[in-house]
DNA sequence: TCTTCCATCACGT
DNA sequence: CTAACGACGTGATGGAAGA
């Protein structure tokens, strides 16, 4: 254990109201004049006549009424009845993520990105290269300013935890530091909710103790905290509280443990035909994201929201690792048909776990030509997929006009087709 | 009794 | 407006099932 204490120092990138930002960007490159919404109550909003209407981001003007990341629109509105909302350009932003990563790669070979705007550097065996931490973490806030047109915040810390932390403060355009010895003064007068991992449920519980700053949290007795809130998360966040972290950086395993698809439907659902053949779109997805990873899934799963937002989910375990989208297909409609009591659905999902290397998977192969076929065709069609786009192949089944699933599909492509280049 | 599985919940972006 | 709510991935938990 002596060995792993050296002292580290991190950096935590967070992009100010990422989707807005980058949206801004694109329009200001397209018209010069065009209207900067960071300057006004704005957000990026998904297609509420789609059922898609929450907030996707939100301008810091719009923060100011309330508006929250994840509410309804119609809600928001509510908040702020002039609130500006535009839809989302997903292939656009993550361009402008990619160009933000590439460029913070050159400060430490030591990364790991969070999420499609938040990254993480290792700068303990780099700092020296560049010169004290505040400057060079201001310094790189300059550069992605100046050459990609968005600001960030920047935590410094010597762990992950307050380094994240560190970028929540004041935004936008900022560094901040939380070091070890700052988090007395810095961190622990805040609200409870404000530490990472703590969300409604385990405030709620922590408030019913007496506890609302993260000061008091990291005072309180640990026994306490185990008995109301479970064990391994009370050790967490009493760890959390205390600044403690040791989780390294380091890139995370580009191998998911699950490969999942959803859609909330357009319109609910209530009859056999149209649910299987959201399933099959979805497992079509779910497939090739499989095949593309080289990887097979034993177990697979629907989940299913229903009119009411109640939720369920039902899996199988495979006898026989695949890949193949029929293989999920058939398990999916067997699952659907097992536990749909036909109420209305509004959303569909399925979920293929238990993943395994595919690099043992050919033995059977030559024991079935029939699956052979099957799988040198998805092979295809995943090739051609590839290139020209997730709707340039559909199956028979499919041809036939179907607005829910077509939405479902074309949703997807941009995503997807980014996905496989990163690879 | 110990492990594994299942369904659900919670959390983050 | 009398509301009308995303798409992921990860991990924990508690009860059921299995050995």
């Amino acid at each position: 254990m002596e060995h792993g204490d050296r002292e580290r120092l991190i950096f935590h990138i967070d992009v100010n109201s990422a989707f807005l930002s980058w949206e801004c960007v694109y329009r200001l490159s397209h018209d010069p004049d065009a209207l900067d919404l960071r300057t006004i109550p704005s957000a990026v909003g998904g297609d509420a006549s789609m059922r898609h209407g929450i907030v996707l981001a939100k301008s810091p003007l719009a923060r100011k009424y309330g508006v929250t990341t994840g509410e309804p629109l119609a809600q928001a509105r509510r908040k702020c009845p002039n609130l500006t909302v535009v839809p989302s350009r997903f292939d656009f932003y993550i361009k402008c993520s990619r160009r933000m990563m590439e460029l913070l790669e050159e400060y430490t070979p030591d990364h790991e990105k969070f999420s499609i705007d938040e990254i993480f550097l290792d700068m303990t065996e780099t700092i020296h290269l560049f010169g004290d931490p505040l400057a060079t973490a201001s310094q790189i806030r300059e550069r992605i300013k100046n050459e990609l047109g968005f600001t960030v915040n920047i935590g410094i810390s010597s762990n992950k935890l307050l380094a994240k932390m560190a970028s929540d403060f004041e935004k936008p355009d900022r560094c901040h530091t939380l070091f070890p010895h700052e988090v007395p003064g810095k961190m622990w007068p805040l609200p409870i909710r404000e530490l990472f991992f703590v969300g409604s449920a385990a405030q709620k519980k922590m408030e019913a103790l007496g506890l609302h700053t993260i000061g008091q949290l990291a005072a309180c007795d640990l026994e306490l905290l185990k008995a109301h809130l479970g064990r391994s998360y009370a050790v967490l966040i009493h760890q959390y509280a205390n600044g403690v972290d040791e989780d390294p950086v380091e890139e995370r395993d580009p191998v998911n443990k699950a490969y999942g698809n959803s859609i909330t439907l357009s319109r609910d659902i209530s009859d056999h035909d149209n649910a299987c053949q959201v399933l099959l779109s979805l497992c079509e997805t779910v497939g090739a994201r499989l095949r593309a990873d080289h990887v097979l899934c034993s177990n697979v799963c629907v989940e299913l929201r229903d009119w009411e937002f109640k939720n369920q989910s039902h899996q199988m375990t495979l006898a026989e690792p695949t890949d193949s989208t029929s293989v999920l297909y058939e398990c999916s409609c067997r699952l659907l048909k097992d536990f749909w009591d036909m109420t209305p659905l509004r959303l569909m999902g399925v979920r293929a776990g238990k993943i395994a290397d595919d690099s043992f998977s050919q033995i059977s192969l030559f024991d079935d030509p029939g699956l052979l076929k099957k799988k040198e065709f998805e092979k295809t069609v995943d090739k051609i997929r590839n290139k020209y786009g997730i709707d340039s192949i559909k199956r028979a089944s499919f041809l036939q006009k179907d607005s829910i699933v077509d939405h479902a599909a074309s949703k997807k492509k941009h995503l997807n087709r980014q996905e496989d280049m990163d690879r």
